[in-house]
DNA sequence: CTGAAAGCGCTTACAG
DNA sequence: CTGAAAGCGCTTACAG
């Protein structure tokens, strides 16, 4: 642990140990044919020896581009989506970075009102070649100022209003209709329960109308009300307050994802009903809470790991050609079949014997 | 989403519409005195009107310094400490950098083996100013490099070894003393069984040693066992696989973490033992999980947030006064109890009435 | 083919 | 007090 600060290694540095112009080192060191075995040998030599690190500032300086991105998540939304669906998204983000060598800038909003938002930070510092951003709010203005700004940009999830801009996303409509289909008509679920996500969010509003067209295609013998909820795990719970249940309330419950499936879960257990024998309920996202629960939450398993990397790999695709027209990526779901819907337990539990 | 690209609008843009130098352009907009108030505005209005953006590249090679700090995490710990802990500690990161307007470059080992590891991309670009390296195993040798190398670091955990480091951490050994406690004072354990962490990690020495600390102050009472594994569910399941319970066998374990003991839960049922009632149990962490399941597992709650937003100050502090002396911060953790020790649920639970 | 200058966009130390 | 040059460390376009 020396470490004592030491001027930084130059190129020059280099240049002067083998006798060469700094140019010369330049080429050498990002193997240009110009310069000869031997002495690309030596300047290589030499740089290892002085522990020579290129400056990543006269670099993105003289070459007009930083090598890295950012992944911009604006305020709100790391508390709309939760830690879960952005570490996959980090994680997703990283590997294809990793890939290419680029290094990945993390964008948040402060989270006081005051402060720069996560957009600001990064037009601001034009410190990324291109920005992602993860599931902004619909007519998020902030989202055409970006891509005014010349940065290239890919979106997460689905934007319908901007129909320009790259996206990568799965079709929250077709899943939450197949989820609802899967009460309605795997498990004769005939009364049921929609609780949305925050309905300024594009995901929320697909998945409210996923289960609205699945209870319009059974119309006449289904029962189906809706419920605003957030996301979050206490919005689940509270949608169910004030609400009958048991016998002459619902046998079914969509939630539009896990975290309010859980806290739903616990409000039933709270009001003496059983899910699935009282209640059925299916959740969505399958991040892994959905796995723990007891009963296990049948939900709608989503790609975000997959999402963050396509989306990260268009996006340098985007800075390399910047006219390029913009591209649209659709994902598969699946559907996660567990024990809070009806279906039987995966995994043999033997009670004690 | 017009933005087609534009070259760059510069200082000197600004001074040629105002009249006057680049530098002071420049010093008016870092609010130098020399500049009278009048030009000062002229020149915010005229930058503001042709939306100068300062390149933060030139910035950086004028000034060495980039404004940024790495978060480092080494390719094992994505996987050994999770999801939840990783996000903790980014959001903390992010706070404290926020309120610097720093920028957080977080840098990940490859997926493969192959590929630079996480510390080497921050070496090897010099992008950071400093360097924040989450719970890196016991005698990682990239650490003491890192360090050589000038960059100033500041370590999230516990590293005897490296006493001239900077670091933030908690007290592992007591806190799993306490716990450990808890089911031998308050429950009245004497059979108990510890499942590990992986052991090259300090954490998990830590937490072990603090298990036979308590063992060992009540010693003539309790048997005790120690079985190793590396803070994965699989691994708190597989702890237990050949293990003889119930009455011949154990009344308590402790696991390292709560994934263990949540893997540990699932194995125990499946074995038709119940928690607590037959084998009291708990975690440490409590980063969310523990929380979920049921019963909800009794834990160690440990600030991982706190944790990081003070080392992301300490290394502004570090970077600020490269010759300070290094820091240590100890922070506190507590005893979370729920369901899986044998103590009386929280949140009232009716059943069916 | 090769050598050496120009210049990316800033900021600050210097000259006047 | 103020103006304008120097220079951070690269890379590539240009001159020879």
């Amino acid at each position: 642990m020396a470490g004592r600060a030491t001027r930084n290694v130059t190129l020059r540095d280099v240049a002067e140990r083998v006798g060469v112009t700094p140019a010369a080192v330049s080429m050498a060191l990002s193997g240009s044919p110009r310069i000869s075995a031997s002495t690309a040998e030596r300047v290589k030599a030499a740089a290892a020896e002085l522990g020579y690190v290129p400056s990543s500032a006269a670099k993105a300086l003289r070459s007009q581009r930083s090598g890295a991105i950012a992944l911009i998540v604006p305020n709100s939304t790391q508390h709309v989506f939760g830690h879960s669906y952005f570490m996959h998204v980090l994680t997703g983000v990283s590997s294809a970075a990793n890939e290419r060598d680029a290094q990945v800038l993390v964008s948040t909003s402060a989270s006081e009102a005051s402060g720069l938002t996560a957009y600001e930070r990064v037009m601001r510092s034009r410190t990324a070649d291109g920005a992602l951003v993860t599931s902004a709010a619909i007519g998020d203005r902030n989202i055409e100022r970006l891509a005014a700004s010349g940065l290239p940009v890919v979106l997460l999830g689905n934007y319908p209003d901007l129909p320009d801009a790259s996206s990568v996303g799965w079709d929250d409509l077709s899943a939450s209709r197949m989820v609802t289909e899967h009460l309605i008509v795997d498990h004769g679920k005939r009364r049921l329960l929609h609780v949305t996500g925050p309905l300024d969010h594009q995901t929320s509003v697909d998945r409210r109308e996923g289960f609205l067209q699945a209870v319009r295609a059974h119309g006449q013998e289904i029962d189906a009300a809706v419920v605003e909820g957030d996301f979050s795990e206490d919005s689940g719970a509270a949608a169910l307050d004030g609400t009958s249940f048991g016998d002459a309330g619902y046998d079914g419950i969509v939630f539009a994802n896990d975290d309010m499936a859980f806290g739903g879960l616990q409000a039933l257990r709270r009001k003496g009903l059983r899910s699935p024998e009282d209640v059925a309920i299916v959740g969505f996202d399958d991040f892994g809470l959905s796995r723990t629960t007891d009963p296990g939450i049948t939900t709608v398993h989503v790609p975000a790991e997959e999402l963050a990397r396509i989306a990260a790999e268009r996006l340098f695709a985007l800075i390399e050609h910047p006219q390029g027209s913009p591209t649209r990526d659709d994902l598969e779901v699946s559907l996660v079949r567990r024990e809070s819907c009806g279906c039987p337990r995966q995994d043999v539990v033997l009670l004690r014997d």
